[in-house]
DNA sequence: ACTGTAGCCCTACGGTGTAGATATACAAGC
DNA sequence: GCTTGTATATCTACACCGTAGGGCTACAGT
């Protein structure tokens, strides 16, 4: 039987620089997992290596060296890489926290908002995977965590007056609004960090000046982005619109809605 | 117009896309190109695997079997798969035509964004590549292709006149609302499309009823989407929003000077 | 005729997700 | 005690991936 190294009580992992959290206690006895791993961990883990290293570096091979295990044994607690995907968007989305009472919903969704910007920019490389995954799986089989602030943003919105179409209508209006403002803020990335002209720190001095006047010209404007000013005059926009067309009566729901929209 | 998802009017010279290797064929003329192959011929190419199986089905391998040639003889016209994929983003956004010189720049957006929406529903499996190449590519790096709508839509904005920093805000705003809305309308997909109730055909019933009640009691209002609608009233409240906000001084209103820079 | 050079193709390397066989550990029954 | 069933952990293997590097062919210039 070809046993490759380290034969006796098993760790194998003397050829693992990286950081292990485990001083040589293993003097009991031999096979020890070191930590009781669950989907928790290992999603916490996963999501470390994307935040550190991106989406591209995630496999599953990577991710049972990190969690000292062999890569198969991960197959436990995640059915596939897909699912493992999905996890770090539940992961990352459930830490949303939402006030289903507070009667003034706008108040709420501003809070929503900058708590989702927040998240974005702590895990930029998790983005992808939010406004990603969901495209690839039918509502009724995502995490369950994801689905987590959906319920509880339809509930702030019932409870405010919003009858279920409206409710329906505000969410959707106000998440691809987030998503479409994340999206953005996170692009801009800059080509040459230390340069000092907004030009050739953005990479735009290489598009044709002929066929790019307007944005060449808009280096200093893109320089200076800040994205919390962006994403407040946004929320200023949409909710007044929102506010005024669609108003909530007083909070009495009917659950009685007619076909059609 | 682009050929619709389902639908294909298969192309003349398409007898010979399948795989098949057929040993007798090839001595009759010896090494003969059987398309010249530029880089339109290779996006195209991948355009249509991407469209019929998704952009994980897209590899090096599959694309030059297409194409009939040697996979590696495509990093010829393509650095890499980045630079492929890049490329699918950059065939879809450059089949928006915008008329920058309608001084009505409401309408004009109206128009930019049914054609964003057109696209986005007609190659459902390259959105993903849309709202996401840009986050790993910096701006000045992008295919010029990708960054023309941008060009475009700031000088009818301009043209229309906003200075500089509100023609930017308005182009953030906007784009990102259709890039919100894009991936909104994507996500209604359904579980089971055969069944006829609601609740069944979203696989909303898969949901603990406590948790997710007011989920549930939407199935109705989900199953009835309309997306030509959603985006209707989204871009009310948007454009008006915008309008009110920050108003253009006045339109330049000058049809005659195409130049201006 | 010879040589440089450019394009095309093949082979190979190190990686991927994961099916299936195999090894090991532990509970229950006799 | 021993056997046995079952759950878990590990290993091996397969089919695929992106693409570096080298070899092959064919033609241009001399």
């Amino acid at each position: 039987m070809p046993h490759p190294p380290t034969e006796d009580a098993r760790t194998p992992r003397d050829d693992n620089s990286e950081s292990v959290d485990d001083p040589g206690d293993r003097d009991t006895t031999g096979p020890r997992p070191r930590t009781p791993i669950t989907r928790g961990v290992l999603l916490h883990a996963a999501l470390e290596i994307v935040d550190r290293h991106g989406v591209e570096h995630l496999s599953m091979r990577r991710l049972g060296q990190a969690l000292d295990r062999d890569p198969m044994s991960l197959y436990r607690y995640a059915p596939n890489k897909a699912a493992v995907l999905d996890g770090l968007a539940e992961v990352v989305l459930d830490q949303l926290s939402i006030d289903t009472t507070d009667t003034d919903w706008v108040n709420q969704a501003r809070s929503v908002a900058h708590q989702f910007r927040r998240l974005a920019l702590v895990h930029p490389n998790v983005v992808p995977l939010l406004v990603t995954r969901p495209l690839a799986t039918p509502l009724g089989l995502r995490p369950l965590g994801t689905l987590r602030p959906l319920e509880s943003f339809l509930e702030l919105l019932i409870r405010a007056g919003f009858d279920d179409a409206d409710a329906l209508h505000v969410y959707r209006s106000f998440f691809g609004f987030l998503y479409g403002h994340v999206l953005n803020e996170l692009q801009e990335l800059v080509d040459n960090p230390e340069e000092t002209d907004d030009l050739l720190r953005l990479g735009l001095h290489r598009l044709p000046i002929r066929e790019f006047p307007r944005l060449r010209a808009l280096a200093p404007v893109l320089a200076s982005y800040d994205g919390h000013a962006e994403l407040e005059s946004g929320l200023d926009i949409l909710l007044t619109g929102l506010q005024t067309q669609l108003h909530p009566v007083h909070p009495i729901h009917d659950d009685t809605s007619p076909g059609g929209i």
